[in-house]
DNA sequence: TATTGTTATACTCTATAACTATA
DNA sequence: TATAGTTATAGAGTATAACAATA
C-alpha cells in the first residue's frame, strides 16, 4: 500500500514527508528540472532569450536551412507555436527566413552572424550556470545521468 | 566552440542534430520529463486528477493536518495557486479543511476516506504507467537515476 | 510588524481549430 | 488530397500584488 506510512502522525509542522511522490520518476524529474531551469534561464535571459527561443536558435545554428516544421518535430513543439518564436528571432535579426526553391511551401531558416554570436555566447553562459548543478559529482556520475536520461527518453512509444 | 560542428551541412531535411542542446542537463531533463508526464497523466486523469492536484492530495494523505503554506513550500508552488487546488479537492470531498485551534490563521488539511482511496488507487495506476519508462533498465540503473536526480536537486541554493 | 489564506490578474508555455498557398 | 506555414484562441501552470484576519 502506498499511503499507510505515517497516517497517524499528528501534524507535521514544517517537515512534511513526500516519500510517496519521490518514488515517482516523474516527480523527481520535475523537481530536478525545477532546480536546473532557473540557472539555465539566468544564463539566457542576459541575451533576451527564453527556453523556446534559445532552443530554436540553437537548432537553427546547428542545422542551417532547417524548416520550421522540422524544428517543431525535433523540439516536440507545435508548428503554430514555433512560428511565434521564429518571428521574434527574425525580427531581432538573429536568423533569416528564405523560401525554399524546391518546395515553395517551406522556409529555410539560417542564423545570421549576429545570431551565431548570440548563440555561442549564451551557450557558454548557460553552460557556466549549469556547472553548479554538478557540484560534488564525479565525472562518471555526470556521464551516467546523461546516459540514463537518454535511455528513459528513448523508451517513449513515439 | 559550441556552434562549429556542422555549419556547412546544406539542409538537414528530416534528421537535424540537437547535439549542442543535448549537452545541457536542463534540456535532457525537460525531454525526459516530457516523456514521463503523459504516462503519469494517463494514470491520474482516470481519477480526475492533474499533476498539481495529485501531488497535493498525496502530501495531504501522507501528512494529515498539513497547512496550505507548508504544502506550498514543499511543492515549490505559490500559496495563491495552492488555494485553488485545495478548493477543488475539498469540493470533491477528497479532503477536509479545519481551522487550527492553536493558530487561527492556519488550516489543517486532512484526507477523507474517499480521498485516501482515490489517492491509493491513482498512485497504483501512475506506478503501473511509469513502469514502462524503465523498460530495458536494470534494478541498479533504476536506483541510480533516482540517486543522481536527488543529488542534483540538493545542489540547489535554496 | 509578520504570517496565513485569499482574490484578482498577468504572463509563459502549450494545445486546437481553421485558414492559405503550395505540392 | 496532403503538407507547410500561419492566425486566432483557449487552456494549464505559474508568478505577482494587494488585502483581511490573525499572530
Amino acid at each position: 500500500m502506498a499511503s499507510t506510512a505515517n497516517q497517524q502522525t499528528p501534524c507535521p509542522e514544517e517537515t512534511p514527508s513526500d516519500a510517496v511522490l519521490r518514488s515517482f520518476l516523474g516527480y523527481m524529474l520535475k523537481r530536478t528540472y525545477l532546480t536546473a531551469r532557473p540557472l539555465a534561464l539566468a544564463g539566457m535571459t542576459q541575451f533576451d532569450l527564453r527556453v523556446p527561443s534559445f532552443s530554436c536558435l540553437s537548432l537553427i545554428v546547428e542545422n542551417p536551412g532547417i524548416a520550421p516544421s522540422v524544428l517543431a518535430e525535433c523540439l516536440k513543439m507545435e508548428r503554430s507555436n514555433i512560428v511565434v518564436v521564429i518571428d521574434e528571432l527574425e525580427s531581432r535579426d538573429l536568423i533569416i527566413r528564405q523560401r525554399s526553391k524546391t518546395d515553395r511551401r517551406r522556409y529555410e531558416l539560417t542564423a545570421t552572424v549576429l545570431g551565431r554570436h548570440v548563440h555561442d555566447q549564451s551557450v557558454e553562459e548557460v553552460r557556466r550556470q549549469e556547472e553548479r548543478l554538478f557540484a560534488g559529482m564525479t565525472e562518471e556520475e555526470r556521464a551516467q545521468i546523461f546516459k540514463l536520461l537518454s535511455k528513459i527518453e528513448s523508451s517513449a512509444p513515439d
